[in-house]
RNA sequence: GGAGAGGUGGGUGAGUGGCUGAAACCAACAGUUUGCUAAACUGUCGUAGGGGGUAACCCUUACCGGGGGUUCGAAUCCCCCCCUCUCCGCCA
């Protein structure tokens, strides 16, 4: 959510930088300021109006203390009266400030200005690329073929249970699920994380902290008789456990990690392409988050990218990082990275982490303050990213590595899985 | 799920309906003392909104789990909800 004072003083700015969404927050951001001018007026007008009740009320409580009844009765219908009309101010400042925040979740987050402008993926930027196109033999094979040569993944069992996007992870399948997110957790413990293991259920609120509520509400699993949500991210859940909170500066910067599986209703997002693990409504996920002192997060940003970056070297999987167009980033962010892996038999990029500034964007919401070196409180920066989320990867690694032998699991992945084969 | 007790500032914990935004203690911060540390002493020490001032700061409103109500006046009385604890039930 932006700042109602910054866009009283930045108007110009923030429409130009809302412009890379290719939308146009005239409007709204117009009607806000507007609405903050009658809220500030009435503000006045409520507290100038209270005083004086309070004001009488005591002299009251006196008069009767020295005896004066017939004088106190005379007063109580004045305060009455100013009651009566701080309760009228009081509503018009409530559906105020009500209207005004309904307006500000709608308007997205103002990109950084290295966002580059544009509508779709196809204007987003390649900014770093490595490693080569696996050479595979002309009949290799998608994911979705060797899961079942090798009896690694069930779709048909998880949808026989549950549903669709539901996969059963079998034998070594499931054991590579368990070594990727281990792996993932110890890079990002030895990068200073600290470890959480969040509920995977999380409230209205948190919903609304980090942004998932009220605009992606049809993404959210919702329990409808508790009124909890199942997270689409470790982010949301990590994210919470610092709303409300007024940090100390030198507590900064908060480093957290946790796995945790995710689910993501992906309502209307089926088709083509969506074969396999490319998209599932149960996937597992180690998120990386930080809250930061606004100096110096988009260092962090990039110290977080660069931590992405090795974990896909030490998983030997060809990949690249793009920056995001305004068209493409999400809702809450500033400036994001997306990380592809290299899908050898799909021959195609495949997102695998997102790696983003959401600046005060979220902090706003979430109410997440420091105390900063003049004792003032300020807003923190959040970031986080996935590193990384596993049902890609794994697709890669399976289709990356096939050989007439069996699927090579790098190097830096046995000591985790205890095979560096996996046969049938 | 049933019964009871309770939710006050970073913590502990007072608080007859007006003198309580809130005692006291602890913690924290700053200073004095000190070779250093400790101790002692002094001071500061909630959040948010509005108004004024270049600023230090000043004035004002709201907030004692959340929401409503009673009253001239509510942390204090009433109602609803949420949460915590104890006992019972159930249970990995």
């Amino acid at each position: 959510m932006l700042l109602v004072p910054n866009l009283r003083e930045n108007r110009e700015n923030i429409l130009a930088g809302l412009a890379k969404r290719n939308k146009d927050f005239g409007q709204q951001i117009d009607e806000i300021i507007r609405l903050d001018e009658v809220r500030r007026k009435t503000q006045n007008d409520l507290d100038n109006n209270l005083a004086e009740a309070n004001k009488l009320s005591k002299e009251i409580g006196d008069l009767f203390k020295s005896g004066k009844k017939d004088e106190a009765e005379a007063a109580k219908p004045r305060v009455a009266a100013l009651k009566e009309s701080a309760k009228e101010l009081e509503q018009t400042l409530q559906q105020t400030e009500e209207t005004q925040k309904q307006l500000l979740y709608t308007i997205p987050n103002v990109p950084n200005t290295i966002v580059p402008s544009g509508k779709t993926a196809d204007d987003n930027v390649e900014v770093f690329i490595w490693g080569n196109k696996p050479q595979l033999a002309e009949q290799k094979k998608p994911h979705w073929e060797l899961i079942e040569e090798y009896d690694l993944i069930d779709f048909e069992l998880g949808t026989k249970i549950t549903g669709a996007g539901f996969p059963v992870y079998k034998g070594a399948g499931a054991k590579l699920q368990r070594a990727l997110i281990n792996f993932f957790l110890d890079e990002a413990t030895k990068a200073g994380y600290r470890e959480f293991q969040p509920p995977l259920m999380v409230n209205e609120a948190s919903g609304f902290g980090t942004g998932q509520l009220p605009d992606k509400e049809g993404q959210m699993y919702h329990v409808g008789v508790d009124d909890l949500y199942l997270i689409p991210t470790a982010e949301v859940p990590l994210t919470n456990l610092y709303r409300d909170v007024i940090l100390k500066e030198e507590q900064l910067p908060v480093k957290m990690t946790g796995y945790t599986p995710c689910f993501r209703r992906e309502a209307g997002s089926w088709g083509a392409h969506v074969r396999g693990l490319n998209r599932l409504h149960q996937f597992d996920k180690v998120e990386i988050v930080q809250l930061v002192h606004p100096d110096n997060s988009y260092k962090i940003l990039d110290e977080m990218v660069d931590h992405v970056k090795g974990i896909l070297q030490k998983l030997e999987l060809h990949f690249r990082v793009i920056r995001l167009c305004g068209g493409d980033m999400g809702f809450t962010s500033a400036l994001t990275y997306d990380f592809e892996a290299w899908s050898g038999a799909q021959e195609r990029w495949l997102e695998v982490s997102s790696t983003s500034n959401f600046e005060t964007f979220q902090a706003n919401r979430l109410k997440c303050r420091f105390k900063n070196s003049e004792g003032k409180t300020q807003l923190v920066h959040t970031l986080n990213g996935s590193a990384l989320a596993l049902p890609r990867i794994v697709a890669s690694l399976l289709e990356n590595n096939q050989t007439p032998d069996g699927i090579r699991i790098p190097a830096a992945l046995v000591p985790y899985t205890g095979f560096d084969m996996i046969k049938k």
